[in-house]
DNA sequence: ACCTGAACACCGTTCAAGT
DNA sequence: ACCTGAACACCGTTCAAGT
């Protein structure tokens, strides 16, 4: 009756520190706290994430802010348009579930995680008519709203919650109508 | 010949710590090192800023976050627009100059930091004729791009660096390109 | 009032040793 | 190959003591 133990592995490692971040915050993640987690010595992480704790945040970015947008279908004039809405939304989700990894994703660190996010965006674009200077702007003008005006709003969240909730802030309007404002400009700049 | 010491001050231990983050990172900025750079133990920090450490980060917040947009004179029709290009030219230079609390504008600390830049801003279209929730939505969509889009700029310049210079991203440009879509998007909700 | 020195609990990480 | 235990250098912070 040998209690095997779940084997140790990258995914399972990063898996449980974003439910560490997302339970108790970034500050909180350690190593060792890390490694009670996984019912093993702190030590042994690093057999499997040579570079660390570095590696580990590395892989936390990756985690939460790959999210590439879909290139596949019905890529008609209009479509371009909800299909970037819907895609902003969901990403937005994700970073709100995800906070604690805000910072992180800001960071010098990892910076190629966003690529992939970002190629995907230009390409909607690109398949949209943009040429291919506005779509490569185009995906950089949405992605920074989206990635700032939610930072914005996880301080804003936490701010008001103290204030008087007479003048609460609707977020999901408010980053709907940001959103909205970046998508009728980037329409201006369609030939 | 007493060597007279410069006297320990809030103000003086705030202009520190960002020295200490500009030239070698956040990461870099320890109690001990601050100490030693202001030629002080350690523990007289806490003097003058009781809250330790996490009081010392939000000084650094308020010190670089807060920045004002002017809303005296002119606010003529077009004057508005012109206006903000350059608050917001202004804004992302001041991030790009102390790049590395960048991260600690993100996170919940010092929420309140931002409020004295976005109701600045948020007046200035209130001025130029947008209705109060539509100035303050525009407010809250200009300032999540200029942080978002210059976090991306500060990741994205440190990825380049290390690959071949063909491809490279005129990072000026495509700021001002991306402020432009927004402001053009904001146009489009002027009554 | 302002600063120091010693101490405490906690980090990330290395490295030799175990299996 | 995979994990452990002890050790090292370094944190933030408290607190009694100095001036």
């Amino acid at each position: 009756m040998s209690q095997q133990r779940e084997p140790l592995t990258r995914d399972r490692i990063i898996e449980t520190a974003l439910h560490i971040v997302d339970g108790q915050g970034l500050g909180r993640l350690t190593m060792r706290r890390l490694g009670d987690a996984l019912e093993v010595e702190a030590m042994a992480i690093y057999h499997h994430l040579p570079r660390g704790k570095e590696e580990l945040l590395d892989g936390l970015v990756a985690h939460v802010a790959v999210l590439p947008a879909d290139t596949s279908a019905s890529h008609d004039a209009g479509g371009w348009r909800e299909r970037l809405r819907t895609w902003a939304g969901a990403y937005r989700t994700r970073l709100l579930e995800h906070a604690g990894v805000l910072p992180l994703v800001v960071t010098r660190r990892n910076p190629t995680a966003l690529i992939a996010t970002t190629d995907s965006l230009r390409e909607v674009l690109r398949l949209a008519g943009f040429l291919n200077g506005a779509a490569a702007a185009g995906a950089h003008t949405l992605i920074g709203y989206v990635i700032g005006h939610t930072a914005l709003e996880v301080r804003g969240r936490e701010l008001r919650r103290t204030a008087d909730p007479g003048d609460a802030v609707d977020w999901d309007h408010r980053f709907t109508a940001g959103l909205d404002v970046v998508l009728a400009g980037l329409l201006t700049t369609l030939a």
